[in-house]
DNA sequence: TTGCAACTTGCGACCGGGTTGCAAGTAGGT
DNA sequence: ACCTACTTGCAACCCGGTCGCAAGTTGCAA
């Protein structure tokens, strides 16, 4: 009884995350719920030392905070950003639409990045660029400070 | 005598390293020319351990190269750049050139960073696109393999 | 509901890049 | 040649990232 009334309060997020993971062939464990649901609610990619610090205190060890932070980023939940100093931060996968080539604005303060539009980006081609330029094998970023910050 | 006669036989570049060093202030002492040499002969960015390993042989310690590469790229001598991979990469800096802005290609390789002609690359704007975007603050890498990766 | 194999966790340890304090040594202007 | 400010070597430290292992869980299947 203690488990199926835990079970009835547990809140709509949490049964959707539950989901979510199951769905990616991972085990919904109390670490990777925890985890996958501080990165959906923070503002900007968490590091892992920054997910240490909220989720550490006695309750998960950090080598179990970085291991499911890998094997989320493996399952492609989460991505993995280095905003340039060095840090990984970990953010949640945005909605799938990266079947298509398109560039990303990446915020050089606070590391975040968003999907730009593909016609908004146009390339002249010349002979003397990169072979990867002229085959459009690149992924293009836009890197500055984003609105917020 | 024996300083006149070293003086001498010097180098060229040996000789146009220490004016490169004296214009931007710096003191020419071997290890920042030993650093200064090998980043200008090396046909890529060397990270510091890669440094370490190339001089370090009881030549220098690796906290003066880790210095010396510290006082380079704060003098502007050398960029600093990041392949992605989380070790800093130092590579002399090209000529200048970078008054105007203009996009940059980026092997994600080899840490190589090429500048593209300005011309080449046009964006469109559009209301809804961060504000750095529609001020053109912002810096373009095309992020690809270079072709001699 | 139970059983069990496969997966996870916590702990402890390690690794390597990056960084600093300090005392001894050196570059270079005067 | 001299003196001062800058450099060096050494030894240590910090911290993010990783891994091995034994104990604890999860969830499929019976």
């Amino acid at each position: 009884m203690v488990a199926a009334f835990s079970t009835a309060v547990q809140s709509p997020d949490l049964a959707q995350h539950k989901k979510t993971l199951r769905s990616a062939s991972l085990r919904a464990t109390p670490a990777r719920l925890a985890v996958l649901g501080e990165l959906l609610a923070a503002p900007r990619p968490l590091s892992h030392a920054e997910l240490v610090a909220h989720l550490g205190q006695g309750r998960f060890d950090r080598a179990t905070l970085y291991r499911n932070l890998m094997d989320l980023t493996r399952a492609g939940l989460v991505n993995r950003v280095d905003r340039g100093d060095h840090v990984w931060r970990f953010a949640p996968a945005p909605a799938r639409h990266h079947d298509r080539a398109h560039p990303h604005f990446v915020c050089v303060t606070c590391g975040d990045v968003e999907c730009l539009p593909t016609a908004n980006l146009a390339i002249e081609q010349a002979v003397d660029m990169p072979r990867a330029v002229r085959s459009a094998h690149v992924d293009v970023q836009l890197r500055g400070v984003c609105d917020r910050c």
